[in-house]
RNA sequence: GUAUCCAUAGCUCAGCUGGAUAGAGCAACGCCCUUCUAAGGCGUGGGUCCGGGGUUCGAAUCCCUGUGGAUACGCCA
């Protein structure tokens, strides 16, 4: 695809040979108005330079500038200097490029920018997946297709939460509170049941909390009794969580979790102690980060057990044994900012350089309107209670719209899940949200629903049409030159830097907005052009816009990690 | 107390590395289905961009400061 706004830097460069083509390149830019042109090259920064008014310098660069194939019209306003594309070039330019690369339209296929490990979703073990789980696994599964769509091999981790001192309280409360039979029976359920229970009595009886540490420290000390409760505890849980992946339709490539490595933490922390990084501190390993301004990171607490950071110092360095990422991406809460900001500077203490590559994408809470959401205190909202209701109300939306559907199951699903998976990506993922049923299962304006729609409008219009993708289509270009036609090519060639913005970012809200933009253009494609239309020559044009579109929505809600059903 | 994040329309939010009259959706009201899916399109109303300084030709955007909210700060993850 042709870049018409480095062809017009490079003919703005002969006229302003102190600014490179990349220098002139970033300062050009789209005006808000689409009818003051479609690129505009503000002069305010040459007036030093030329040492005159910068509407003058723009009345004069407007005046010397050289007929161009691509350029139709130039105009000076004020300080600008605006220009207007041709039309036919443009739209032919982008929509002959999409019918030529059909579904691989945008999508670096070539594997070869290196690795990217990308952690997330991570949840503990032992504890249901609510909604607060949501997002760390749909921003990590989105940004795994983004960086594959990139070029870049991605390496999707669930570093499952299935170590620590919270399988300590797990085991006491077990043998406490339940049975062998009741967990068989109930589950997740029921471990959630004693584990809010024990915070409980916790609380009035402190030496629960001391046999739930000796109970971890026995653990890492490789007890039998108590890894087999510990075992048991992660298939259950493993189960349940697997249910929702697949409703989510969220995969990994590894389930390494906190246990793996267990037995790699030595090496670690003896690195630690012979780079003299190590301090003890009333009975602790910690490594002081004083100089950064930080509270100190603990390795090891005072009977000797790991702790979170340290953990993960260790995964990062298996990682990067394993995998020598490019990138190594956490998905995770913004709460945990410092204790990332903590060990990312440890091991860059430690000597390593590839501690820039290890990247925190924080994202901000989830609330209900009950309060915030507390595994321990039991105010849960459960993912899969959300996603039913999602396809439920789905189900009733079809059943007055498009009764004759077939597939209904099928579509309520692809369709309700996506509304969730994209009203939590929707915004600039660093926001708080507050959990509202009225937004989730809203199926009106800027949601999944909507622009799953539109997809299914254009695979509609084809079927009508009676063509099949893998015809070539003969597209007479000059009759696409209207303003709805030109405004949805303008979009679609939007897709791969927005793309390559979502990854620089890590926002998958860039892809969400940019699907809803795709759409709002082809919906007023849509509505002021009849496709299916007499002339062979108008309506072989109008299809392959659609088939264009379809093809944009469908990569875009892919990279989502949304469905695009073909009816709704 | 210290650090980080957030503050734009009644509500939820866009606004890219500062640039031409601040944009969507929801909600409200009005219009458009004998025409390819109305989960759609079009229109109307609605804004001291939290306050105050500063940098700049130019600030919602950058810097400082104040206010309000959220979160985190040693043996949880």
């Amino acid at each position: 695809m042709k870049d018409f706004k480095l062809e017009l830097a490079k003919v703005l460069n002969d006229k302003i040979p102190s600014l490179s083509v990349e220098e002139i390149y970033n300062m050009i830019e789209i005006p808000t108005n689409t009818d003051m042109g479609d690129y505009a090259f503000p002069c305010f920064k040459l007036a030093k330079e030329f040492r005159k008014a910068p509407p003058i310098i723009a009345k004069e660069i407007a005046e010397i500038l050289p007929e161009t194939d691509f350029i139709t019209k130039t105009e000076n306003i004020n300080a600008y200097i605006n220009f207007f594309v041709d039309k036919e070039m443009l739209v032919e330019d982008v929509i002959a490029s999409v019918l030529k690369e059909k579904e691989n339209y945008g999508m670096n296929t070539s594997k070869d920018k290196g690795n990217v490990v990308i952690d997330y979703s991570s949840p503990n073990i032992a504890k249901p997946f609510h909604v607060g789980h949501l997002r760390s696994t749909v921003i990590g599964h989105s940004l795994y297709r983004i960086f594959e769509a990139l070029g870049y091999t991605c390496e999707g981790v669930n570093h499952l939460g299935d170590w620590g001192t919270q399988f300590g309280k797990l085991i006491v409360a077990y043998q406490n509170y339940s049975s062998k039979e009741t967990v068989e029976e109930k589950g997740i359920s029921e471990l959630l049941r004693i584990y809010v229970l024990f915070h409980e009595e916790a609380e009035k009886d402190p030496s629960l909390d001391q046999a739930a540490r000796d109970y971890f420290t026995r653990m890492e000390q490789g007890d039998e009794e108590a890894l087999v409760l510990w075992k048991w505890f992660k298939e259950i849980s493993l189960n349940e969580f697997e249910r929702v992946y697949k409703m989510l339709g969220v995969t990994f490539d590894s389930y390494n979790g906190e246990a793996f490595y267990n037995d790699k933490m030595a090496k670690v922390i003896s690195e630690l102690e012979d780079k003299g990084l190590i301090e003890i501190s009333q009975g602790a390993k910690i490594v002081r980060l004083d100089d950064e301004n930080m509270a100190p990171c603990l390795i090891t607490k005072k009977d000797g057990s790991s702790l979170y950071a340290t953990r993960d110092i260790t995964a990062a360095k298996y990682r990067k044994d394993n995998y020598d990422f490019k990138k190594c991406i956490y998905v995770t809460a913004l709460q945990q900012n410092l204790h990332f900001a903590q060990w990312f500077k440890v091991i860059e203490k430690m000597g390593h350089e590839w501690s820039v590559d290890l990247v925190h994408v924080p994202f901000g809470m989830v609330s209900m309107e009950s309060g915030s959401l507390s595994t321990r205190k039991g105010n849960v909202l459960l993912l899969e209670d959300i996603l039913r209701e999602a396809i439920d109300k789905t189900k009733q939306v079809i059943e007055e719209k498009n009764p004759n559907l077939p597939d209904k199951e099928e579509v309520a699903r692809q369709v309700g899940i996506g509304a969730v998976i994209f009203d939590d990506m929707y915004n600039n993922i660093i926001k708080d949200i507050q959990f509202s049923w009225e937004r989730v299962l809203n199926f009106d304006g800027e949601t999944g629903p909507y622009v799953q729609y539109t997809h299914a409008r254009a695979c509609s219009v084809l079927r009508k049409a009676g063509i099949s993708l893998d015809d070539t289509l003969e597209v007479d270009y000059t009759v696409l030159t209207d303003e709805a036609s030109v405004g949805v090519a303008k979009e679609i060639a939007l897709f791969e830097d927005t793309i390559k913005e979502a990854a620089a970012k890590y926002e998958p809200s860039y892809m969400a907005r940019y699907a809803v933009d795709v759409a709002q253009a082809f919906n007023k494609f849509y509505h002021d052009n009849a496709i299916l239309v007499e002339d062979e020559k108008v309506k072989n044009a109008r299809l392959g816009i659609v088939i264009a579109v379809k093809y944009v929505l469908k990569n875009t809600l892919y990279l989502l990690g949304i469905e695009a059903p073909e009816q709704m």
